[in-house]
DNA sequence: CAGGCATGCCTG
DNA sequence: CAGGCATGCCTG
């Protein structure tokens, strides 16, 4: 997310004792203020009084991340509409996937303020919010509110979810915002099914797709009024007050206690980038289609780090942490079980990433959740490199390894995040890769890349077991002979146009339906040719559907091929 | 076993300073002492002296069970030939699984005594032994000495494994016992399939089923004879006597620091007994025909204790515990996930059986591995149950749970252990009970039975899946020639499979002539992405000319390819 | 390293 | 709670 402010807004908020806390906006909108005193019945929550004045006590049981009585929690809803809450009680949880991320506004004694959208599943580590979640369920789909106790936004209206019985767990109203949105260009939440965060730009609408995978979302103006309420207060007292300067100044010192994002970015100009190159006989592989390492814990990959050099030429490091998915600013510990049994030096022993360059530094904290504070991996880049590479491009190889599976980690998908820092911890460049570390690397990899169409192993298998086709079956007569709202092309009809002087075969046939399907039959010399005419046109669709984003219609027809495929291949020659 | 000495023989050990041994014995047999100093190269280790002198040092790397340098190892061939090592540091490993069993020799000072025979799997566990495991392989199916580091008797020959490069692992030779036979009788060491341990006796031999699973073993004349040799020593100064008091003595007390057994026996006359009534929701599950429950972790489950009275009445005590099934005396620990995440008592926190009754002690240490110093529950029985039930039985109610799955062990199989003591510790009644925790004990009690007669999941789940096909299928009209010889496989096919998105659209299709011509049919949802897919057969087929060079089939597809292609553009929707 | 099993866990 | 998947681990 970039740190530019371009607009100026004025946000007021005042903190009194018992954290009664008031906002007031000098711009043309109204403010939305949440008031919440949840006691977890079933009964819907009491409507906020909207607008609420100034002096309005928020009591959220419910909040994101680490969450003390000092912070504010902030959510918005798919119209940047925002409500702020002040939890009653310190408390943890991770609540990492949210519409707007989650951000922390670092300072002396500065409230933390935490924005919080789209809701995910949570994982609860406190008792306190053990007892929560042992209340809680499912509530829908991930719009807005998420399982367990979350808050999100949804419609122009907030909820909270909540539920003390585990059943009848519903969506509960907390507010809606009318009138009162913050930001002048709504933006509409979307989920993007490869976790692929990207902006879209319409007249209209900014287009924030919230990605499960705790990415932060980028969006123009909902970007910038995020980040205007986010680092725009200045506290004096229990006053704070949105100015532009303390953006900018926010924008170029402690980058690297903010939390860890996944967005590859290359703020700093180098075109820092990693290039795996998997060899041979190696012990782990890598899926070009899912940008995904795979590989066993306690083996090694090298993997280099490539960048151009800027002027003038500074020590620059490379850090590396894993990070959660969906839970992206959350801790990732190794689990007790292979901890308690490595013998290691304790801070490389508590490091679930180890990096076998020489002069590597491991950093972080267990509790550390920042990008500094976190366990991570540093190492200086060496300036003697920068010299040695080919073209304009520096590049070093660094080798890493695991010392736990994601299996011990609660399954959770994790990401490698590679920083490129200047000393002073300047972030660059950022790239991420996905990983996971397990016992079958190429298995797995096969697994995810099929399940990524849809074409789970059970089609595979039962593809396998299909040993005589019922041959009784009628599609094949219904095809060949054209309909009459269907236009069919064969060879014969086309036997007067001299089009070509080829002409196809006679079993070829293209044919279109009034719906604008494309029908296409056509044979192959044998059965490995088949084949790979099959992959190129699963190449095709795949690279189809990463250029153009998602589309039901093309995940679909992948997976089409994909069946088809797997039956070509089980299918012989009589 | 029984500890009645009826014969006497008589051994003598002199220890003099620095663990030198040596060994006279009164028999008509001379006793053999091996002399080994491994240094874990390949060659083989040297002879040892035969009959080796008074004052030879014995130094022994490898050791059974827990072995301190005041402990001494005995380990007997087929011919239940004898060879005592002296260890040279202290260390520990878990190896159960022994012809004769494991047995310690209490006393003041006096040096424990174990019998190796068969040979087993070891699990090291110290930091030595560690370093020895790494060394070493399996070296045979388990004749004499076994896998890892270990030391067996095999073919009238003493065995030790070891290997210092894990690849040609071989068994070393480590002294032959050409008459030097402890034991008149002969007895053949055997292992039996189902692990149940039993003895059979011949004219000519004692035959002796060397168990897997830890069982000791129960022989005539080599029970005697170990029996003598473990319990006849009696310490004055540095030099053991066997006489057959100190075997008596040894019958009467500490039966609790004996390691433990997996036998039932109720040698104290009680009729001791345990009795499982599933109730009809329950949360586990019994096999009658296993005897062994399947229970999920942290769930209770009740258990009666039955016994009929004896005079004069004694306070009573149940002692339950934990074992492997396969390496009895080892210690059965709590994973270390489960707990570190545990916050209750830690001296309940230690304890993977817990019990729910009142007044249930929590006795044994970590490293326990006797019955009385193992991790144990131990409930008073009241006394005011003894009048309270029916018949002449004695009822309690027992409420057990684990804290630990079995997955958590290494997936090594338990077995619960019951022992009806009185307040000085004898045991008077011992019953055992396998266990399996695990998180679906209906599934995995179903599976093992099966398992148990060869019905395996894979037969199931295949003949689940066998779908006759039609034998009077019809080819495919697509597929021109003779019906029996093309194989079709289409979505009609899979329509019966409960799977909806994974399968082909009812248009899709692909067949195989005899002449190994495979035929594609599919349909694209539109013109545009039709021409892409056609496309995408086009640069596959010219790519596959260009790699492979000439080939007339590939060419005239690529031919084809272009003409379908070509219809396709001036074919539009109707 | 592939095939297959064992087994925790998720989902309906 | 059954079905099914995910995933470590064993075996050939
Ligand atoms: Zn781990
Ligand atoms: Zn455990």
């Amino acid at each position: 997310m970039s740190l530019q402010a371009t607009r100026s807004s004025s946000i007021s908020m005042t903190f009194t004792q018992n954290n009664v806390c008031s906002v007031t906006r000098t711009n043309s909108k109204t403010f939305f203020l949440g008031e919440q005193n949840l006691n977890w019945t079933n009964e819907p929550l009491p409507h906020t009084p909207n607008p609420v004045t100034e002096g309005t006590i928020l009591q959220a049981p419910v909040v994101v991340n680490t969450i003390n009585t000092n912070d504010r929690l902030l959510i918005m809803n798919e119209n940047n509409e925002a409500c702020v809450l002040t939890p009653t009680c310190n408390t943890t949880f991770n609540a990492l996937d949210t519409a707007a991320g989650i951000h922390t506004l670092h300072g002396n004694n500065l409230p933390s303020f935490l924005i919080a959208g789209g809701g995910s599943r949570n994982d609860y580590t406190s008792d306190y919010m053990q007892d929560i979640k042992s209340k809680t369920t499912l509530i829908g789909p991930n719009m807005g509110a998420a399982i367990g106790n979350d808050m999100g936004a949804y419609n122009n209206e907030f909820f909270m979810s909540s539920n003390n019985n585990n059943t009848n767990c519903q969506r509960q109203y907390i507010g809606n915002t009318a009138n009162n949105s913050v930001c002048g260009q709504p933006f509409t939440l979307q989920r993007s099914v490869a976790g692929q965060a990207t902006a879209e730009e319409n007249p209209h609408q900014t287009v924030i797709n919230d990605v499960s995978n705790g990415s932060t979302v980028v969006g123009d103006d909902f970007a910038m009024e995020a980040m205007e309420l986010l680092q725009g207060f200045n506290k004096s007292g229990n006053f704070l007050h949105f100015n532009e300067q303390s953006v900018l100044r926010h924008d170029i010192k402690g980058q690297k206690m903010l939390l860890p994002t996944l967005e590859n970015h290359n703020n700093g100009g180098y075109d820092f980038k990693y290039v795996l190159e998997e060899p041979k006989k190696s012990q782990w592989t890598y899926s070009m289609l899912l940008n995904k390492l795979y590989i066993s814990m306690n083996k090694t990959f090298n993997i280099d780090m490539e960048f151009k050099l800027q002027l003038p030429l500074e020590q620059l490091n490379l850090r590396a942490f894993l990070c959660f998915k969906t839970e992206v600013s959350s801790v990732v510990l190794r689990c007790a079980n292979h901890l308690s049994a490595d013998t290691a030096h304790p801070k490389l022993r508590e490091s679930l990433l180890r990096c076998n360059n020489p002069a590597t530094q491991y950093c972080g904290t267990s509790q550390g959740r920042g990008i500094g504070d976190r366990y991570s991996v540093l190492v200086p880049l060496s300036l003697d490199m920068y010299a040695m590479n080919q073209s304009d491009g520096v590049r070093q190889t660094l080798a890493f390894e695991f010392t736990c599976q994601n299996s011990c980690l609660g399954r959770k998908e994790t990401s490698l995040v590679f920083c490129l820092e200047n000393i002073s911890g300047k972030i660059l460049g950022q790239q991420v890769l996905d990983v996971k570390i397990c016992a079958c690397p190429r298995r797995d990899r096969n697994q995810d890349e099929r399940n990524l169409t849809g074409f789970t192993q059970r089609i595979l298998s039962l593809g396998k077991r299909v040993e005589a086709p019922s041959q009784n079956d009628k599609t094949a007569v219904d095809c060949s002979t054209p309909k009459r709202h269907c236009l069919s092309v064969n060879n014969k009809q086309e036997k007067r146009k001299p089009l070509n002087k080829n002409h196809m075969p006679a079993k070829w046939q293209v044919s279109c339906s009034p719906t604008g399907t494309y029908r296409l039959t056509f044979e192959c010399p044998n059965k490995t040719v088949a084949l790979q005419q099959i992959n190129s046109l699963i190449d095709q669709a795949a690279g189809s559907i990463v250029r153009s984003g998602d589309n039901v219609h093309h995940h679909k027809h992948l997976n089409n091929l994909l069946v088809m495929k797997a039956f070509t291949e089980r299918l012989n020659t009589c």
